[in-house]
DNA sequence: CATTAACCTGAGGCCGGGATTCCGCTTGAC
DNA sequence: GTCAAGCGGAATCCCGGCCTCAGGTTAATG
């Protein structure tokens, strides 16, 4: 592959990422092609269709989301330090986007996985930090997932806007 | 105008308004008309296009909500009771919507008017509850307005709901 | 630097879905 | 009973987004 392949690849898939997490995944490919200054046949050099980018993203999002938190749970910190580690995390990915809003059902063999798996971790990490007393225990571990999905997940969401601080703040014991 | 049609007339927008909130303001024309058991041409008999309609709708909406929340700040009890209970009027109205979602300008004489006036009513309450002390204070109040907005002013939400308890509770004090 | 395969561009074809129209059939009102 | 006001919903129009492709560009290589 040339060198300014490789490169324009990088750029489409860095370029998709900010504008679904900008926007939401309805972004359209003149739209992407626009921001990352290339023409929209290049998009489909390096993807065989709309859905294609869409899954690569999500995969790939997801995948860094579940390193990162893997990690994150694996420390001694409080429960709660990890929680808010994780939102900052999200806060402004793509997250669900890319499943939720495009119609397509999920087809890449990795995402269902991925999924279950991410669900399990953030469940286990909210009972454990309602077990030592930092999150409040009034919202079913899976509730404060949902929540956190339709918080966090939004397009425009940033880990220090007033919204996130006052979410983690309510969620706190 | 005819019994029939002005009941029809009062059942399509009834829908819109459940349908608008639930799903935002992208519900098609003929959603709208199956939800309401009725032919979309019964829809343009009443309004001349879907803009008009939704226009009704979020004008309609708009003033409710005004005439409630000046009601409510006419009361002597506390800021922060005004500020919930405009706050439980609001969750699931499909508040912002029509104006945000539908792409065309606003057009409707009222709603520029409608608009600051509510702006200004709710920065007031805003800026009472944190002198009162029942409002965290490293918010400004235009701010906690903005953020209700994308709280509160979402498909589905719910006045009871989890996202809403939580987000009160992290903005008080 | 000449050669060429790999790349890139972006106008245009195609299509799906949603808005709007229209005409024959119904129904409330008198 | 009459008929204007209403209604239904298939047909049509239209927009906007996905994807293709012919023609020009460029990195890599000897």
């Amino acid at each position: 592959m040339r060198a300014d392949a490789r490169r324009n690849r990088e750029l489409i898939v860095t370029t998709a990422l900010d504008l679904f997490a900008e926007h939401g995944a309805r972004v359209s490919m003149e739209e992407i092609a626009r921001a990352a200054g290339l023409g929209v046949g290049t998009l489909y050099r390096h993807f065989p269709d709309r859905q294609a980018l869409l899954e690569e993203i999500a995969v790939d999002t997801l995948q860094r989301l579940m390193t990162f938190s893997r990690a994150a749970a694996a420390e001694e910190t409080p429960r709660w330090q990890v929680l808010r580690l994780v939102v900052e995390h999200c806060a402004g990915l793509p997250l669900g986007l890319a499943k939720t809003l495009s119609s397509t059902p999920i087809s890449h063999p990795e995402l269902p996985r991925l999924e279950r798996d991410l669900n399990a971790l953030f469940e286990q990490l909210a009972k454990g930090a309602q077990e030592e007393g930092t999150l409040r225990e009034d919202i079913p571990p899976s509730e404060v997932i949902a929540l956190l999905n339709v918080a966090i997940c939004r397009p425009g969401a940033r880990a220090d806007d007033y919204l996130t601080t006052v979410i983690l703040d309510g969620l706190r014991r």
